[in-house]
DNA sequence: TAAACATATGAACAAATATTCATATGAAAG
DNA sequence: CTTTCATATGAATATTTGTTCATATGTTTA
């Protein structure tokens, strides 16, 4: 009798299940890999390194990063939506800021990394 | 006579001209995202996660992640350019495991983000 | 109230990228 | 030395995603 399904490709067992059973559940991992995912942008990287300077309103913004107000509008947005910043408004100017010490601790974090290595 | 290149939208001047001198440049900006971008992925994410608690070789990857072997090499590969990863041989199994500090730290951060909003 | 302005938004397009599949490499075992 | 096994890699495909463009919303000013 031979077993078509084979265990291939396992090295070691009990190593796999005692990981298995520390490992954060799929959907939190999906979620710090979303949380990544906005910092994994130029353009919104270089949003993030002006906030950390001071509020900021959108048109200066897209000064600043050498893009459109609308992409720029875009991609606060997603900041926005991942609580990374925070708006205020002021007539029919919007200040954004950062909304979260994280934000700076991730940035500072990452780059450490690139300057290190 | 009349501007057409107006400077639309700028609602600060100074303030822009100031965070301007202090911005990091482009290039160094590019490769944070870059950094970040490598994190962004729930397959990574996965992988970085389990590396965590220890060594691991392709196969017993690919299991944890419910992976090809294939798929987890590609994305190996991409943590290795990034010097996320160090791996050494054994005979014709490869062990993978973290190669940098800040890979637990960045990882805690965003954990900690997602877990407190 | 009409015009100008700052920002937001939806659809469309282009570019980037993760996985799959087939195959290659290189080591251990038979 | 041939087979098996672990890993790597290239090409192709499918999906995701950032920007653009046109337009909408809401606020200020003329």
């Amino acid at each position: 009798m031979d077993f078509e399904i084979a265990e291939q490709n396992i090295v070691d067992f009990e190593k796999i299940e005692k990981i298995k059973k520390v490992l954060p559940q799929d959907d939190l991992i999906f979620e710090i890999a979303e949380l990544f995912k906005v910092f994994g942008d130029s353009t919104r990287m270089k949003i993030i390194s002006s906030l950390l300077e001071d509020e900021l309103c959108v048109g200066d913004i897209a000064v600043l990063t050498n893009s459109t107000p609308s992409a720029i509008s875009h991609q606060l947005r997603v900041l926005k939506q991942t609580k990374l910043v925070k708006y205020r408004k002021e007539g029919k100017i919007v200040y954004y800021s950062l909304d979260d010490e994280h934000v700076r601790e991730i940035y500072e974090k990452g780059r450490e990394h690139i300057e290190e290595v």
